[in-house]
DNA sequence: TTTCTATGCATAGATAAATGATGTATATTT
DNA sequence: AAATATACATCATTTATCTATGCATAGAAA
């Protein structure tokens, strides 16, 4: 059976991904990396599929950027690695899905178009 | 005077400066290149700002790929490239369309927690 | 008339985000 | 016992967009 992928979802447009990320850790308080990708997958009914080359240089880098910081917890003798905001990153969360919604919002007037109300 | 640039539109978003291309074809009949900056700025109120480094290698790969036809034209001693869009390319404007729409309300759905309707 | 701005297309190189592929390991289910 | 799920990691590749630069004509302003 084959799959039929979106073009655009199938590499997941850049720059949609750490705010993704960071609203998830906003909503649930604190995530781990697997989890946060199995979140996306169930909440999008598998449209948006995080990938693990994706995911984990994502987290890393919202760390090293200071958005997130991170706590390390023994699973037996796995380890799982759970991530919060920081303060600085609870601020660029609001900043960036503000900005996100807003960027959607203008690309759809513009290609369905749908003329500003002065014209209508 | 400084001015504030949104993050996510500093770099158009890849994945959807081609659909908007396409789009403006359709609704435009043909557009030239320069032509289609202008009005994308103009319907945008600047806030989307296609590059010439964006967008003549984008309406190139669109001319390789099919999508569009080009005509030039003399004006006087310069020139212009008009396009319009082919056959395949109006199919794939109509695909393409549904699946950036459709991403978008994903991705609102997702990072506004916005609930499936049965755990409303 | 000179100069600045707008029009018009083009390309080479840099950037960066996401992916694919691969790797390691433990836990759980069948 | 084998397959699948959990859990993190990284390297190399891809590719879309941007920056910077270039050339050239037309029109407006000074």
């Amino acid at each position: 059976m084959m799959y039929i992928c979106p073009m655009h979802t199938k590499e997941l447009i850049k720059g949609t991904l750490s705010t993704i990320i960071l609203t998830l850790l906003r909503e649930n308080g604190r995530m781990y990396g697997y989890e946060i990708s199995r979140e996306v997958k169930e909440r999008t009914a598998g449209k948006i599929l995080i990938k693990e080359g994706s995911l984990y240089p994502a987290l890393h880098k919202l760390l090293d950027e200071g958005m997130i910081s991170k706590e390390e917890v023994a699973l037996g003798k796995r380890k799982r690695i759970y991530y919060k905001l920081t303060k600085p990153g609870m601020e660029t969360t609001e900043a960036q899905v503000n900005d996100l919604v807003s960027f959607f919002d203008t690309v759809q007037a513009l290609i369905l178009n749908e003329r500003p109300l002065s014209n209508a």
